[in-house]
Formats: structure tokens, sequence, C-alpha cells
DNA sequence: TTGTATGCGTTATCAC
DNA sequence: GTGATAACGCATACAA
């Protein structure tokens, strides 16, 4: 009776479990950590007390002396555009796997309000922090950060040397873009394209800016006229009209490689429903990322795929790693791309 | 210089900032606390010394003498299925303006991993924990919450009385769907379409049955004859696949409702692409959620729409009425829906 | 308005 | 293998 009433409200405490147990609160929190030395009858009687009383070691206590929080934070800009959807999500589940919770927090591109969410996620103490590039300035993360070790996830500029700041200990991935973009210009040079326009992404974004250095380079290479390059914001609307617009108003294309895949499905409608141009027969499109919307009929995207297990993996790598060893120098791991090819590049007619 | 060292590492703590400044720990404290007493001019001296040695209140410490721990557990299924992600984006972002921040979980639709992950979460002492009726149950979310009051989203099922469960609080957010499907039944109606076929979501799933209940009900105060049910899983793919069979193997329908956009963008796909069908001159589709995508020009989508804003509106509104009034009898609040009109329902040619 | 003393629930250090 | 004791960083009741 008196028992349920503690039990239902208010979660159980180590001693609860102690008392009901007849041991110390000691043994209570050794039968919780692995790695103590503890009768395992002891450990067993205990663990089995402590699931009748429904009861869990306190993280926040537990983070106080131990310096662990167990949480990663994620900061990303938007949640609901459909890459990072589907990276929170994995990357919540392998998380979850191994012991984390993820703090969600939302910036934005332009970098206004940096410090603000700084100082406010530093009060949650997390143990690492993933973010990317183009969402917070290197050296404000920097100065905001606790203990944690910022994850950065970038993509370099072509021809850049690895870029390991001076001072303070930024691990990173690499997503190198060159491999699929090069795949991408070669189908398209297969089947007689010439003219290509960059549809950008936001203007800031290393990911645009790497994207483009390098689809240049790669046609440059290939012995291509440079892309006629083409404004956008990674979504839908921007791209929709920008595609309208340089066939309406400008001098067309006969493909149009895209920032991302959304912005690829914005194109690819302004061709068909507003310019009734066929696509690929007259434009052939490509895009960026593989999300999952990329195969569905209405699109059937060709498009530069990052593979999110290997990404999800690499990253949860660099977090244990870092936690392992603190002190270590930084740490880093490289991702290529590679081209999906579905049905939006093919011959002219 | 050992400033600098103390500051670029290992967060500040109250103490060095009380040292700093010449005032005891205590005074600290009630700097960053607005409803205590303390002189503003010292309260300001503070707050200056505070953010020039990098200092955050730590909210483990603070969580653990307070008993607030400021973080908003989120469990959902699908992070990336598109209505989710909306929704935690606009929810991160509002919980964000007030002090929160949120931790995401992950589960399962088919109840597997219930136990497990609610006495994961608890570890982490959420202040509120906001659910979806058909991820987890609601007996396994009382046993295993700590102080927590969770808020679940409910589609009460039509003629059902305001379910207050007996026992543990349960605070709710109710989405009445009737307005919106009769909106939707009466245009169907209006450009004489006689057949409708539901599109089904998840079997188990409480939205999908309350939709399907609702349509029925609506169809039959109509006159109307009982839609027929195809089966689906709120995805792309089985959408499409049901819909194929439905003409190819099935007597067809003049029109799909389906239980989500993304369903209806399968089945438009395939009413489109494989069965070369126009839409709405032969099949017009409804679709449930108003999510981004349903305004492309590839799908235009006629839809029962949740109002985002609203929603989330209503749900921080919960988190603070509940944390405010802990021992306040089940909150509840609800929502109407409504059809957005888009081009996917049009006269029979 | 201000400072002192106490406790939040846990793990680490040290004895035994 | 086990138990006492001291931290961890902060907020509050109380005294001044």
């Amino acid at each position: 009776m008196a028992d349920g009433a503690e039990l239902s409200r208010g979660r159980a405490t180590a001693e609860m479990v102690a008392a009901r147990a007849n041991v110390s609160r000691v043994a209570v929190s050794r039968a919780f950590n692995p790695h103590t030395s503890l009768k395992p009858e002891k450990r067993e009687l205990i663990l089995r007390i402590a699931q009748e009383l429904n009861y869990t070691p306190d993280r926040a206590a537990r983070a106080l002396v131990s310096g662990r929080t167990h949480l990663v934070g994620v900061i990303v800009p938007d949640v609901c555009s459909n890459w990072e959807s589907q990276e929170i999500d994995a990357l919540t589940t392998a998380l979850q796997a191994e012991g984390f919770a993820t703090l969600l927090f939302k910036t934005r591109t332009d970098y206004s309000m940096d410090e603000q969410l700084l100082a406010y996620m530093r009060g949650f103490n997390p143990d690492s922090v993933i973010a990317f590039v183009e969402n917070v300035k290197a050296r404000t993360l920097a100065k905001f950060l606790g203990r944690a070790v910022p994850i950065y996830v970038d993509y370099p500029l072509p021809g850049a040397t690895s870029a390991r700041e001076a001072g303070p200990l930024f691990d990173r991935l690499n997503i190198l873009q060159r491999d699929g973009i090069d795949q991408a210009v070669a189908l398209l040079q297969g089947y007689g394209v010439r003219r290509i326009a960059y549809l950008a992404g936001v203007e800031k974004s290393r990911a645009n800016v790497a994207r483009e250095n390098t689809l240049r380079q790669v046609m440059a290479a290939r012995g291509m006229e440079p892309p006629t390059v083409i404004a956008g914001d990674f979504g839908y609307d921007a791209a929709y009209q920008s595609t309208v617009n340089l066939f309406r108003v400008g001098e067309g294309a006969d493909a149009i490689f895209a920032a991302n895949d959304v912005s690829a499905f914005g194109a690819m409608d302004a061709l068909r429903h507003e310019l009734k141009l066929r696509v690929p027969e007259d434009v052939s499109v490509v895009g960026f990322d593989d999300i999952a919307q990329a195969h569905w009929k209405s699109y059937n995207l060709t498009t530069v795929k990052f593979d999110l297990d290997e990404r999800v993996q690499a990253l949860v790598r660099l977090i244990l790693r870092r936690l392992n060893n603190p002190d270590a120098p930084a740490l880093e791991e490289t991702l290529d791309t590679r081209l999906v090819v579905r049905g939006t590049v093919g011959a002219r007619r």
C-alpha cells in the first residue's frame, strides 16, 4: 500500500533500494556499475529489488560526480529538412544503443544566434556536440563549449589541406564529394550534355561552396565550359523559381546539377509542369543526398549519395574514441560519396 | 594566462565567478535566478563577469537540488517520417524559447521496446514527456515514469467519451478529425464521387483507426456506401502497391482517401505512372497532415490539415501548466482539423 | 540585501 | 568484497 504510493510517483532512490535489500547505498551504486567488485548474488538481488521498486540511477546526480551526462548535443538548422531528419533519426538510434541520448538544438544558418544558443546548450553539459561547419562558427563553438569536444561535419574544399585548426581540439568528419560529382559529370558527358547549370544551395553553406567548386574543377578537368550558377537555398520553392528563370530569361541548359535532392525536385517540377520540358529527354537532372523521396516514381532521381549508416557509425566512433581518450589529438574520419543512377539522366532527343 | 587556460577548457564554476566579483557564491546563484533579491548593480556586475569567464550554471547540479531538469522527452517511432520531423522541429524551437531542451527517444510501433526504453529515459529525469498513444502503452508509461507527467497525443474515436484514464495522471492533447474529414467527403460528393477507397495506415495506430471510423461515420451520414479499405503503413511504397492492386485486381474507386500525405503521394504516383490514370479527372485523392511537400507542383495535394503551430503551442501550454501546478487534475486540450483544398479533387470526366 | 549552513543522489577514495 | 565518508555544483531556509 504505502509501497505502491511511494512507487507510483517520485522515483525511488538508491537508499530505498538499499534498505529493502539490507545492503548499503554504495552496494546499490556498484550493482549498477559493471566494472566494480560485488558478489554476483548480491548484485542480482539488488537489481531485482531495483526493478521491483522501479529504480534507475539518477543521471543528474551521476553526472555531477562522474562528469558524464550521457547527453549528445546535436545542432541543426532544420530538423525537417529531409536529409537532417534522416540523419537525426539514425543517429538517435545509434546513440541510444550506446547509452547516450540526443539533445536537440536548433540554430540558424546566418550565425545570428550562435552565442546565445551555445551558452544555453553548455548549461546542459553534453558529453559531445555534433555541429555542421556551416551552422556554427568554429571560434564561437570553441569559446562556449565546456568540457565537451565538438565534432564538426565538414565538406573540405577541393585542394584544401586537412583542416586541423590550431589551438582548440576539433574532431572532424570529412565528406569528400569529388568521387560522386565526377561520376555524375562523366555520366552526363556520356549522354552528350554540354551545358550544365549548378542550382546552388544557401550561399554561405560550406557544403554548397564545396559542391560548386568541386563541380567546376571536375568539369574543367574534363574539358567542359564552367557551369552556369543559378541561385537557390536548398529548398523546393527557390529551386522552382530559379529554374523557370533560367529557361525563360536566361539561356537554359542541357542539365541541372542541384545542390540537394529537394532542390532537384523543385527544378524537375518547374521543367515539367511550368516549362513543359521532358526529363531527361530535354534536360537531365542530378541531385545530392539520396534522401528517401529520391526513388519516388514522380522523381526517380539520379543523385550523389552519402551513405547514412557509414556517416552515423563514423560519428558514434568519433564520440566514443574521444570520450575514452579525452586528451588525444584531433580525431578525423573521412567518407566518400558515389553516384546513384536512376532515371533523370539520359540521352538527349 | 592562467585565466585563459582555466577559461578554455573545463567550464567555470560559480565559485570562480564569485571570487572575481568579490561576492559570495550565493550572490552568483541569485544573479542567475530572476525572482531573488539582489542589488541590481551587483547582479549586473556578476552577469558581466560570468560572461567574461564564460560561466553558465550547471543544469545537472541545478536539477539535483531543484528537481527540474528542463528536459522534455519526446518519444517518436520515426524522426524522419515527414510529419513527425516537422513537429519535432517546431516543438524544439518552442521549447528552446521557454528554456527547455528536447530529448529525443526512438521507439517502435509494436511496443517491443517499451519497458527498456522507458526505464532508460527515466534515468534522465525529464520534466515532461510527450508520447503518441500508438507508440507507448499507457500502463507501461505510467509504471516507468518518474515525476514527469506524460502528455499523450491522441485521436479520439468518434463517439468515445473523453478518455480520462483512471489512476495515474495523464495530460492529453486531443485531435478531432471529424471536421476535416467531413469537409473532404462533402467536396468529393460535390464532384460526383461515389466509391471512396480508404488507403489505411499502420493497423494498430489509433490515428489510423480513428480516421477510418470517422470516415465511415461521415460517409454513412451522407448516405454513401462504406469505403473499400486497402492496406498501407503510412509509407510511400505500400501505398503505391496497394493502389496498383486496387485497380488491377480489385474494383477500383472514384477517389482515394489516404491515411496521410505520404501515402497519398504513393497512390498518386501509382495512378499516374503505373495505371496511366489522371488525377483528379479519373480519380480524386485526399491526404492527411498537410506536410510541406503537399504543395509541391507534382502533387498539389488536397488534404486534411493539422495546424502545426496550434499543436505545438497547445503542447507547450500543457507542459507549463503542469509544471506550475504539479497536482492539478488531468489537463486536456482539443484541436480541430480542416480541409486544405488544392488540385487533387475535381470533376470526373 | 546579504552571507552561512545544509542537502539534492550519486560515485570515488579510502579504509577494513 | 564491503562499508563509511567526502566530494560534485548549485539553490534554499535561515539568520543577520
